[in-house]
DNA sequence: CCATTTGCGGTTCTGGAAGTAACGTAACAG
DNA sequence: CTGTTACGTTACTTCCAGAACCGCAAATGG
């Protein structure tokens, strides 16, 4: 299924699978230049033109594989991902405070987070892009937190009635906020301030 | 001071009084023009050219007013801000719960929440304009909040450790990740749930 | 081994939008 | 009246996303 997805035969889906067959290199060299010209300009000032310089490649032939700059980003993107280890620490607050400080990491030291703010205006204008972005970054990740949650309820460290989805936008909505629209700095003690506030109201008294 | 932000002479700055004057009228119906196209289409999707068409104004005439289309639509959006009345509940709960659900208001019934994914991605790119927008959308409203956390810690409602930059991120960053990176809607319930939150980490006995 | 089919890949083009330039004219200041 | 600046019109430049077009490479069928 990811291999469909890495470098759709055909953009519209459906395509044969006959005559000459794409060159497996090039989808590599233009997932590599795309990585490395959104780490150094951010995602607006990544031109098609120049992925394909870099990959010594022509325009069409990233067109064919990609519909969309903003498709073959997303894409670039998912490659960077880490499979993610599910580190279970023993308990709710450890883990949650784990997956915060990685997630800031993320955020300020890949190149995610230069490829963010131009992803956002067109995710707000592109519903299947939207969907793409969802579906293959956002949602993978909140897997872990939402496991780490479950955990902490069933050990009986949090509260029945904790609103998981609410507790998870409280974590991680406050360094979107920062990074796309206030841009200041994360504070170093943000992902253990954050914590501590979730468990003030959900904690149990044994957690 | 405002005056000169609104319509600056010069997009450079300064610029002599000699001359013919600009027509005013211009100014406001550029504005108009801009708003309401806004709210119909989003950032990306407004033109200078169209908004020109629709101000029955010359798109020179745009630009000797403002250098860029950011500027323009930053400028436009500021002039839909409310003054902001400054209500004091009484209590820090029910100004914070207050102060939420009008941001909510905003966000989701103005042409705020259409314009912020494009923003958000011309700020990344150009820091002039992410100064700006801070600076006359951001700030003011966030002057507030803060003065609602001040009177809560002054009354004994909270306490005296309230770290009020984390209080005011954890209260309106997760309106901005679902409005920006979700797209999920802002449930019902949030508003409460997130003043409930704080008040249970950083609230007194007394409050 | 050759002919045919399929579609890859490169060169070139189109379209749209931001922003600029040039010019004639209109309006204000002194 | 003179200088200066605004305004409209028109045309232009630049940049980039994305599409046409065409020659040729690669797999298949005989």
């Amino acid at each position: 299924m990811s291999e469909s997805v890495l470098a759709p035969r055909r953009p519209g889906g459906r395509g044969s699978d006959r005559g000459r067959p794409r060159d497996p290199d090039m989808d590599q060299a233009i997932l590599r230049a795309t990585i490395e010209l959104l780490s150094e300009v951010g995602y607006v000032q990544v031109t098609v033109a120049e992925v394909a310089r870099r990959a010594r490649v022509s325009k069409p032939a990233i067109y064919r594989r990609w519909s969309q700059k903003s498709q073959l980003v997303v894409e670039a993107m998912v490659t960077q991902m880490r499979p993610g280890k599910d580190n279970d620490s023993g308990s709710a607050a450890g883990d949650l405070l784990a997956l915060t400080e990685q997630l800031i990491n993320t955020l300020t030291r890949t190149p995610l987070g230069r490829v963010l703010p131009g992803l956002v205006a067109e995710m707000a204008a592109d519903p299947v892009l939207a969907t793409s972005y969802r579906d293959l970054i956002i949602k993978p990740n909140q897997r872990h937190w939402r496991a780490a949650l479950d955990r902490g309820i069933a050990r009986g460290e949090l509260s029945e009635q904790t609103d998981i989805d609410f507790v998870l936008n409280t974590l991680v909505g406050p360094l979107y906020f920062c990074l796309l629209i206030t841009g200041e700095p994360i504070d170093a003690g943000y992902a253990q301030a954050a914590v501590d506030l979730v468990l003030a109201r959900y904690g149990t008294p044994r957690g």
